[in-house]
DNA sequence: GTAAAATTAGACGCCATTGTCTAAGTCGTC
DNA sequence: GACGACTTAGACAATGGCGTCTAATTTTAC
């Protein structure tokens, strides 16, 4: 029970949950095989059943498994929110960019999209599980950044949750048919994509202001 | 070769059309079997393989079958499109309501958007003809609409395309949590989603104001 | 070096599914 | 009633995947 043994078990642990996340991404559940699996993370099939009883039960540690990779990059990215009103629109762009690279639009992010859809009905805790840590705590996030943000009277917004899901749909709006499809978007897609949907959310949610230093009569009194 | 033979024909091909669909969509391809299918259509297996060599031969017809009532209905959708710009949100709204429930949140939508993630890599063809018919037409339509809309002076807009994308994405922001589930979403929400999506379309893309009954004061100000 | 643990390749039984085949049955038309 | 087209239930071989088992080999621990 030392380092060494538990870095070869981790390692062929890691090596056999990636490869079935490959290949139930790829074939689905009923589509995989585990020879198949077994193949790609170079692993003899008996080591399969060594570390996981059967194949849902694989399945159901290679879901668990990105979802907790997942969750923890969602985690980091909400701690850079932009919480200066300074420069909103470039700060916000970036945030979405941020957001859409390393969580929507990766290979976890399209790995849960799909499987979600596909086994949801069938798992429906592991379904609730990701909804909650995922979509669920995002827009949870945003809508307590946009109320944040309203206080200082950097943007006008009367419902923030809607706000927040809407903001999320428009950070996607450009991107749905390239996610869709499976090919990830280029680093100017995303960028284009994040300042086209900043800058409608703005417009519509942003301080019709002119001046820089100036509030908001009605929010200025809120504001105290 | 009468009539009512062909009617048989019909009814039974149409049968098992639609109990292949219910299957696909809920096993996917790897998932389904014949035999299910055969069950719920209350029909011989070999009557399927009668109409359809193969299963893969059935899994492509399912798909065009279903692909071809979308487009018609996403066509006939399209025609009523408020061209009168006098009451832009209720004629908007009510058109978000119509195209979510007919082409998006129903049977056939749900059908389309999990088999085509699931198996679009598989069928490249498939995916890329639906691409075209749906979603692409749907946002060309929009922008052609945006368009016209923009000329009469009831829009303000700097790219038709990225504001039709833009308007597909909002109609749907309130809806991604119930239609990813596969539970459709009662009446209520539908128009709570679309009301909340053409308001917030408008407020970014909407005539700056005008003299009618409910605008936002700091809009009135700004209308000058 | 030795013993324990893990891994491997391969064979195996089992079961579900695919696609074919056959013999019987149904339905409508002449 | 006879005929043809279609359908049906069931048997059938072939395939492939799952999960188990074994014997040999490698890796790791001490």
């Amino acid at each position: 029970m030392t380092g060494h043994t538990q870095r070869g078990q981790c390692f062929k642990r890691m090596s056999i949950l990636d490869a079935a996340a490959d290949v139930f991404c790829r074939q689905g559940f009923a589509g995989a095989s585990i020879d198949e699996i077994a193949a790609v993370a170079c692993v003899s099939r008996q080591t399969i059943y060594n570390h996981y009883r059967e194949k849902e039960t694989l399945f159901v540690a290679v879901v668990e498994d990105v979802m907790n990779r997942a969750n923890t990059m969602l985690f980091s990215m909400l701690s850079t929110f932009p919480e200066n009103a300074d420069n909103l629109e470039d700060d916000l762009t970036a945030f979405v960019v941020r957001l859409n690279k390393n969580c929507i639009c990766n290979h976890d992010g399209k790995f849960l999209r799909k499987l979600v859809q596909t086994e949801g009905e069938r798992y429906p805790h592991l379904f609730e599980s990701w909804r909650q840590h995922g979509p669920g705590k995002l827009t949870t996030a945003l809508s307590a950044l946009f109320a944040r943000l309203s206080h200082k009277g950097a943007l006008v917004i009367d419902d923030f949750d809607v706000a927040a899901r809407q903001f999320v749909a428009l950070g996607n709006a450009d991107l749905q048919m390239s996610v869709l499809f499976g090919g990830m978007p280029t680093d100017e897609e995303l960028e284009k994509a994040a300042r086209n949907a900043v800058r409608t959310f703005l417009k519509a949610y942003g301080r019709p202001a002119t001046e820089k230093a100036g509030v908001q009569p009605q929010l200025a009194a809120v504001s105290g």
